[in-house]
DNA sequence: TATACAGCTTCCTGTAGCTGGAAGGTCAAG
DNA sequence: CTTGACCTTCCAGCTACAGGAAGCTGTATA
């Protein structure tokens, strides 16, 4: 498979398929006579685990851990589920952030009139403190 | 106020005032016989109001546009209104997708068991599809 | 066979919002 | 006079790519 096929197949931008190859993450499984990248079936199922990890929020470098315990058949499942329990611990606080920061916009924006006089509680509130 | 001080008041570290002194987006509001940013107290208001914009999860762009409502004393509350609509309305969209990934991701934690066999659901589920 | 056109290559730049560091000038205290 | 804190500019790096230029390759068609 060129590039172009890979990417279709494993849901990628092509700029991201040579940017995992660059940063060593999904390498090709080898170059064609004219430089080409080829890559193999085993090289896509990667890419689509790369893919839904990150969709899954995981950083490249974790997706390059998560890899190579994807890869390796006798690893222990609790390396992998401390990386996962790690994450989600910061997704939840990602979370409460950001529910703080809804409640206290949503007030915001509810108590502003939003008309044509310059009074607004949105303003106020952030100018204050 | 030189720079230290102006940051230590708005509770800024001094790389983000310089920062934001080059964007353009609080500028100091002149300079010492040697060189050195001064500020004064309406620049530290500005600040203030950026630190609380940027924490409300604001870019800095809708900064300088809130920044310069906020300045502009005949503005209408609407248009401050607006941008605050806009931004709630990604910040919920945020807030649906990360419930959903804190949901997935948590459900695979407590489904793998974490001990040394190699059986792993994460892993598994990330590998599928 | 010429030519068009899609697909591939590398390399460079830019994004957001800073942060860290180097090299060097300035200021007040001891 | 020296020390040390504070200031300056400039340059690099961070994440995870995206956009684009210049140029080679592969195939289909006139």
């Amino acid at each position: 498979m060129n590039i172009g096929e890979i990417s279709q197949k494993a849901d990628l931008p092509t700029k991201t398929v040579r940017y995992y190859a660059d940063v060593g993450l999904v390498k090709p499984t080898g170059r064609s006579n004219a430089g080409y990248r080829t890559y193999d079936d085993k090289a896509l199922r990667k890419l689509i685990f790369v893919r839904r990890s990150r969709a899954m929020g995981f950083s490249v470098q974790e997706c390059r851990k998560l890899l190579s315990l994807y890869e390796d058949q006798g690893r222990a499942s609790s390396e992998v589920r401390e990386i996962a329990k790690q994450h989600l611990v910061e997704i939840n606080a990602k979370l409460s952030e950001l529910n703080k920061l809804q409640k206290e916009l949503s007030m915001l924006v509810h108590s502003c009139k939003g008309d044509n006089r310059p009074d607004c509680p949105i303003i106020d509130a952030l100018g204050r403190g």
